[in-house]
DNA sequence: GCCAACGTTGGC
DNA sequence: GCCAACGTTGGC
């Protein structure tokens, strides 16, 4: 299989690409969405991931991950401590599964919003067209892009 | 902090 | 299976 590539959101208040780098490597949990689960169930390792910041001004591509794990199940959902807990889940039909994945690179300026979304190459990107989703789909060429945007051109 | 857009739930 | 009500996300 080519390998493919993803954006994944996270809000840098909660868990940034620096405290990404800090940690080396994370399991993305608490993904609660069918549409960005199964993303991750089509992810394979060496996959590459724009770390993208939410909720902030302007939110944008931080820097660069890799996919380092197959996906299985989000351990939390079994956790009833967790936030992330979900009852109606169980260990031998886990509704909720994850991957891990590990720092490659921070941008030393992000490629914020509104460059992408003046970017008329980028206007298929499901982060200009839906943008609520937290686990996406993008192609080589818009990843590409994202990433000559982030050295300067 | 507001609120539009979207996803999920549950009554019927 | 439809759709109103509700909860959440995330740009602004």
């Amino acid at each position: 299989m080519a390998k493919r590539y993803w954006l994944m959101k996270s809000e840098p208040d909660v868990y940034s690409i620096d405290d990404l780098e800090g940690d080396g490597r994370t399991l993305w949990d608490g993904v609660r969405n069918y549409s960005a689960r199964n993303n991750m169930r089509a992810m394979e390792v060496g996959d590459l991931v724009l770390y993208y910041h939410s909720r902030q001004d302007p939110p944008g591509v931080a820097g660069i991950a890799r996919v380092c794990s197959a996906a299985y199940p989000d351990p939390t959902q079994f956790d009833r401590k967790s936030k992330y807990f979900d009852e109606k889940s169980t260990e031998a039909e886990p509704r909720w599964w994850l991957v891990d994945i590990e720092f490659v690179e921070k941008f030393e300026s992000g490629v914020g919003l509104p460059d992408i979304k003046a970017r008329p190459e980028l206007a298929d990107m499901v982060l200009v067209r839906q943008s609520r989703l937290s686990v996406q789909a993008v192609t080589e060429a818009e990843f590409r892009t994202v990433r000559e945007m982030a050295a300067g051109h």
